[in-house]
DNA sequence: ATAATATTTTAGGCAAATCTAAATTATTAT
DNA sequence: ATAATAATTTAGATTTGCCTAAAATATTAT
């Protein structure tokens, strides 16, 4: 069926994500991602449709078929459960682990994924909290709000950043957050948009509305 | 100073594992190791010549230059690390890994790799029994002979395998043999060169001049 | 509805890595 | 020393992925 080069991996995979948020994604989006041009992006669309991995008109627009969702979700996997694999067993911070993940993704061997799966205990989510598709390509979703939709006075438990960056990560270290950290909002203010929140075993403290943003909660009770 | 293809990196490997049993290495060993063609290699060599990375003069032959033997030892480096991984953490076989690890070498993060070799305990040596360069592409050569050599009645442990093959895999464990067993040589028959030994714990039996020849051991005691 | 703008596609070319077939140089055997 | 053979290199194509510039189509604003 197929043996698919590490770029059109690539292509797969950001057509993926992209439509995720997205449904009607344009070869200019595909561009700017994977860092080239609109171009480039339809012959590629061309070749993924040839192999039925996409479903494509031109002019009219593209996406992911069946068998392509499947390769991407695949993709997916790897890429989450090596960035795993870096932060837990190799001490790596989570904001060092995408670079290296984008290469490992491509390496081909599925017994490899399987293997590494189990040796890692089946987790569930990255680093990131982002969730590890299985090996039938099924994800678990986690019904996961933005914490400046958390209601005051709720208590919920972060789950995932929306932000990879070294700068939200040295900001969760000094506030002492981190993915499992509980948290509950006790006033926000609407000068500045602001939250005041409590963690774990501290005293409240504010937080920005950017952090807040960037931050995404499970629910743990209501009152 | 370079950042290298996957496809220059297999060549610079190659060369140099050839020029270790052979000076005088030619196009068509490499074409050879590496599924190509001989005019295919001299495109290659030319660029890797430019690239300083081999010296090279138009049919009077090419060898690595320390640049390019730095190079290499970079990529075995990575290439036996992710061996010892594949097999220590991830249960595979030694005949398993060779294909995974071939992909694997390619990875580029030099940080990964220093993690990695910390997470593995520095090994010395790979799953065959070959030795592991360190970080400044020093080799721990240990002294070892083949088991062809290996003087009657003296005491040695198996140290490498001569073939990365299931077949010989299958032999050495119905015959109770790995990497450390310790084995000396009993008799030798000249009819067919087999070899009567004795392992760790058993009664002596015989061996092929094949299997013997496969097999490669350190001294430790002479008679 | 038409014009202006944005998006997408095509045309034509380039670089990396490969190939086959032919030419060149080196080696060897007589 | 010459001829035969082997090894190596060049010539000319091909494939993949990418590019710029221009053409085609779609969207939007008037
Ligand atoms: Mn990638
Ligand atoms: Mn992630
Ligand atoms: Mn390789
Ligand atoms: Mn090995």
């Amino acid at each position: 069926m197929d043996n698919l080069s590490t770029t059109e991996e690539n292509y797969i995979k950001t057509i993926y994500h992209l439509q995720q948020s997205d449904a009607n994604v344009g070869t200019n989006e595909v561009a700017a991602k994977l860092n080239t041009k609109a171009a480039s992006v339809t012959d590629m669309l061309k070749k993924l449709n040839a192999k039925q991995i996409l479903n494509y008109e031109k002019y009219k627009g593209f996406s992911l078929s069946d068998e392509g969702q499947k390769i991407a979700l695949g993709i997916v996997r790897k890429h989450r459960l090596w960035e795993f694999f870096l932060v837990e067993k190799l001490n790596f911070r989570w904001d060092e682990v995408h670079t290296i993940a984008e290469e490992l993704e491509h390496i081909s061997s599925g017994l490899l994924v399987e293997r590494l799966d189990s040796f890692l205990g089946h987790p569930k989510f990255d680093p990131h909290g982002d969730p590890i598709p299985d090996s039938n390509g099924k994800i678990e979703v986690q019904p996961q709000i933005n914490l400046v939709d958390l209601p005051i006075g709720s208590s919920a438990k972060v789950s995932a950043v929306g932000s990879q960056s070294s700068e939200l990560l040295e900001l969760l270290t000094h506030k002492n957050i981190a993915i499992g950290t509980s948290i509950s909002v006790i006033r926000k203010f609407s000068f500045d948009n602001s939250l005041e929140i409590e963690t774990n075993a501290s005293i409240p403290f504010t937080i920005s509305r950017e952090l807040a943003l960037a931050l995404f909660v499970t629910l743990l009770k209501e009152n």
